[in-house]
DNA sequence: CAACCTGATATTGTCGACAATTTTAGCTGG
DNA sequence: CCAGCTAAAATTGTCGACAATATCAGGTTG
């Protein structure tokens, strides 16, 4: 509902550093500059077509976002996340979703509630016809976790989770190939979520969110663990 | 220890938006600027005898921090919290001081400990001696909960609430002049938590700690209850 | 008299150019 | 052949000017 689909920002409207922003964001997230790499800013501004001053505005947002670092006089790079740092993002999500679930528990409309139901039913069919795969991270109003953000009804919150950290998490991913490998477990601890929001039991839905974030926290480290 | 001291601004290296951020951030948090005031550009600009171009850059940190609100075209506003908006902020510092404390009853180092203790007796002598103004919110490292965020080792954490929120609470207090009253009570509740990350009582340290902000949250809504 | 339209003014958005700093390439000396 | 220094190139930081848009004042009309 705040951004209403970033997956085409072909917008005509608004100012140029909001698309330079939401271009170089997707191609920040999806690996297509490499961690670490420059952001030029005589090229960018060249490919483009544009002047450098709204696209340093842009490149100011990106590192305002946490996807890329700037040194004085130097320039920015994508970021590159440390095992450490993907951890530290964990520990905030478990606290921020966990709350978000409570808010959400207690702020959902009906409506909203419907809704998501209904998503999660689409996600038990895919992951019936094809248990393998299954239930990657979704992005934008697809993905569960996002839901449940908006269901809060706390913009700061929406905020904080949905225009910084998720990108983050998407682009460690992008950066890795983080895979899952624990779909159904995680799609049986959504339906235990969803079932908590629907009967206004704020306590439980933020201690199954928290356990659930913090299950897929304690899963990648596992795997770190597994790469020595 | 990220910024080494926002009181004094004077540093003379580092860039120009860098000062004119800091500047700004100190004017508008302490009411310099008021609620809703316009932040002018041509005006900041001829005052600080800058141009605009790393003027803009710094309203545009001030627009990531939350601290005003930019329309295209029109340019930019302090922000004017709604009692709604603070609400919402004292949800996500909740949960996110919950976390912290429970982080930093597992991350504190010893000397951290000690320091914090320090502190805290520090606060209780000015409370005897001055028991009615006593215990208003300090600013910096003077902060309790500035210190408990920063021992929990999480940059991330470390980040959102020392560089974005707090800086939005001081705001808030400095436009509405909310006394906090609660002084004496809420000194009893900053040594029971620092008695649980003494234990390195991580679960204890987050419940206390929540429960702490959260009756400073109830406290707010009461007092804006009465005002009508 | 109020509401609306119209033009003047001011502010924001964008651009190209210059200054300061960093990085790179080449050269000299050991 | 490599280390260190020097100069050239490139990049970032900053500035002033122009274009596009919004705001405001005054006048006109119902």
């Amino acid at each position: 509902m705040n951004q209403p689909a970033a997956v085409l920002a072909e917008a005509e409207n608004s100012t140029i550093p909001d698309r330079i922003f939401a271009l170089l964001k997707e191609a920040i997230v999806e690996g297509e500059i490499p961690a670490g790499g420059k952001i030029s800013e005589p090229e960018l501004a060249r490919i483009h077509g544009i002047s450098r001053g709204p696209l340093r505005e842009a490149i100011g947002r990106l590192e305002a976002c946490g996807l890329v670092v700037r040194r004085p006089n130097v320039g920015a790079r994508v970021v590159t996340l440390s095992s450490q740092q993907l951890l530290e993002i964990y520990h905030v999500r478990e606290a921020l979703e966990g709350m978000a679930a409570r808010l959400a528990a207690q702020n959902m409309t009906s409506e909203e509630i419907a809704d998501l139901r209904h998503l999660l039913e689409q996600h038990g069919r895919q992951i019936e016809q094809d248990a393998e795969h299954a239930y990657f991270q979704r992005e934008g109003d697809l993905d569960f976790h996002y839901r449940i953000v908006q269901g809060s009804h706390n913009s700061r919150m929406i905020n904080l989770l949905c225009n910084d950290l998720y990108h983050l998490v998407r682009l460690y991913r992008y950066q890795f190939g983080m895979p899952s490998k624990r779909g159904p477990r995680a799609f049986v601890e959504h339906e235990h979520i969803v079932d908590a929001i629907e009967r206004g039991d704020a306590e439980m839905a933020e201690l199954m969110m928290r356990a659930h974030v913090r299950a897929s926290r304690e899963n990648v480290e596992r795997q770190l663990a597994e790469r020595e």
